[in-house]
DNA sequence: ATCTAAATTGGAACTGTTCCAAAACTATTG
DNA sequence: CAATAGTTTTGGAACAGTTCCAATTTAGAT
């Protein structure tokens, strides 16, 4: 059988039909560690793997991806969205020059004393992004 | 004609001619107390108020308000940029439903033990955006 | 195999923003 | 306060990233 296996399950197990083009976008995206990819980035990776995805899957997938918990979006840019496949506790460098995000293991910057949320509302997410710029 | 005084020194010492748009923006801007405005909103704003002033001005007069200083930008959307009158130390809140942000003092919020940037970069500002979402 | 619902596709449409050349303005100098 | 030079403003076109759409293809169940 073909070496699919687990990605296939990863696709089940998030409620997402195991389809050619995710099965290969997963792996793609699951190659060589945490990373951060934009939906252009992903598109270009795609190519040269010799798959050929249109835009608008890129598109559909990372968003669908990112609702079902396998991708994380990370904003700090204005017009583009970065996509993070670490999925655990942590935050973010971003070196704007470069355009390029770089993971702050999570117990390395503590957020402490929250105040707490306005009345009907609870706290998503705290995210922490340390800009950097040339020195 | 002189109530704008306080506004035309606040353009001068930020380096930029006070010319009749950036001082209205300047006033709509400063009205009501620290605020998280939007181009299209500040743009609605200023029509309101009865002034025509050009979105491209608007844009611009954003943009330079914030390079001198006089505004912050806050990246917490994709495809949107929000502009912050408060140039204090502090952090947000991002309610995404509704769009809005809400200030948090920045003694609210503990952050410690920041890793070292990477060399040849330092750190321009450290962001915490804490978002919400209807409980 | 057949069938139905879901996913993919290419291209058009859309949103927020920037660019551009022309016109209007601001500051300076005589 | 007139002439001038350099900025700023303007409306519209252009642009980037993303989403939408109708038609086609595909996955999974029968």
């Amino acid at each position: 059988m073909r070496p699919f296996a687990p990605l296939v399950d990863r696709l089940k197990a998030a409620g997402l039909r195991p389809t050619r083009q995710r099965l290969q976008l997963l792996r793609v995206l699951g190659e060589g560690g945490h990373r951060h990819l934009t939906a252009e980035q992903l598109s270009a990776e795609a190519r040269e793997a010799g798959l050929n995805v249109a835009l608008a899957t890129i598109y559909n997938t990372l968003n669908q991806f990112t609702q079902a918990g396998l991708l994380r979006e990370v904003v700090v840019e204005p017009g583009r969205s970065y996509f993070d496949t670490n999925l655990g506790p942590h935050h973010h460098f971003f070196d704007e020059s470069a355009g390029m995000l770089i993971d702050i293991p999570a117990d390395q910057i503590a957020v402490a004393a929250l105040p707490a949320p306005p009345p009907g509302k609870r706290v998503a997410s705290v995210d922490v992004v340390v800009r950097l710029t040339d020195s």
